[in-house]
DNA sequence: CCGCATGATTAATCCAGGTTATATCGCTGC
DNA sequence: GCAGCGATATAACCTGGATTAATCATGCGG
């Protein structure tokens, strides 16, 4: 399951995120060191509903999202679950981590996905060598951070059917920021139970609101996608302000 | 209001934190280099309940809380406002303002307070310069970010009550960490309106919890303070797991 | 002293969303 | 073929907390 990469020239090679994000900043600026630092890099994939990082991991790598999608949460002892952040590609699965310990949550494959392990330490020479490395470092953990700020407003101050149309919503735009969308259908793996334990409802209440969006003809999910067809209306109910 | 602090020596010395925290890094930092590259640091003072800082700014300074209480929070349209984090003595306002643009909240004293306001781009000097002032500001984003996790978290999977307890023990924590706290008497300058935006229900609510915890001998707010009377029982709702 | 504002308390009523249960519709494996 | 399972749907009922409103305590300026 696991295979070393010894090959700079494939670093990334099987990400779809070599041209944008951290992966590709990372590549840059190991090929703009004549001195081949070669990142001691592996890949290793993991199927649907398996576990990827659990709390007590002590190892200090730096693990990325090269497809599919996966998530992090906190698992309950009563048997609730939060998701605080789904992942797309190329995205850090702790990017605080990096430089600070302490993080406690888990991950989860939710599709079938490729991760990319780098050495911690590496990483952290790169950030300190490479001025561009560290801004994705930056940009990465600020965009946590609002999103997180942004998750506590929805959760705090709005109503189920508005929690939901805020996260299909993000979900939609950060899918649509790489990867063609047409007819605004996007790919959406989420089952219900995910977008409940994403917006801290029940799952029976997510298929009432679901079936309420599908008669008010706001949006459609099938198949493992997702139809919009009032944009204008799920902004308003995602709106924040 | 605005004094101009020309003097090194006087570098957060009306700051309480200076054995640790931020501003002791950057005081330290400073001093190690003989060069006196003269921080321009201004303190300024608002009073309870006034602005500080609002999501439009464009100004890049990194501010810092030097006395008193304050919060971050978000404003909705409809008359709603999430309160995200209650800061104290040594917390720096937008930590991920540091280095990563965008991110968009407003800021409130809570009691008077005074504040120490930096430039942005001495700050960024510094912490090129010294490993420990970044790594305080590293510190300061892992604190920020586990605080957003947990509470969405909580937001998301506990009623009002363990919300409530969850909120009084984390601000007790923090509280205890610098000051000498006696009997379990903790200052706490909240009105129930600021729990109320803080775990997302109404303060009508609050009152009723509160009166609950004191029925049954949990803990107290009166006159500006946190009696906690059964710190067991409060960490037991207060806690994740 | 009164008049007023701010905050806390408490009660009455209502509803969003939880809980529980049952049914349907693919799948997959046998 | 069908048994079993995961995901969704939908209905009946119940409760945590919202809403509204009335009351009370406190402090403060005149």
């Amino acid at each position: 399951m696991l295979r070393s990469e010894p090959d700079l020239a494939g670093c990334c090679v099987s990400c779809t995120h070599v041209d944008s994000g951290f992966c590709a900043a990372l590549f840059r600026a190991c090929r703009a060191q004549s001195a081949l630092p070669r990142l001691n890099q592996q890949f290793f994939s993991v199927r649907a509903g398996q576990q990827i990082k659990c709390q007590s991991e002590a190892r200090d790598d730096v693990l990325v999202l090269c497809s599919g999608w996966a998530f992090r949460y906190i698992q309950l002892s009563d048997g609730g679950r939060q998701i605080l952040r789904f992942l797309l590609p190329g995205d850090i699965f702790s990017p605080a981590a990096i430089f600070a310990k302490g993080m406690s949550f888990s991950a989860k494959a939710l599709t079938q996905v490729q991760v990319s392990r780098l050495d911690g330490e590496e990483v952290r020479k790169q950030c300190r060598a490479d001025e561009l490395v560290m801004m994705e470092v930056f940009r990465s953990l600020g965009d946590n951070g609002r999103a997180s700020y942004e998750l506590i407003t929805v959760l705090g101050q709005r109503p189920a059917e508005r929690r939901i149309a805020h996260l299909l919503l993000s979900l939609m735009r950060r899918v649509a920021v790489d990867g063609v969308v047409q007819h605004h259908r996007y790919p959406f793996p989420l089952k219900q139970q995910h977008i409940a334990d994403a917006v801290g409802v029940t799952s029976v209440h997510v298929s009432r609101v679901l079936a309420l969006f599908r008669d008010r003809k706001i949006l459609t999910i099938a198949e493992g996608r997702l139809e919009v067809t009032d944009l204008a209306e799920l902004e308003r109910l995602a709106a924040l302000n």
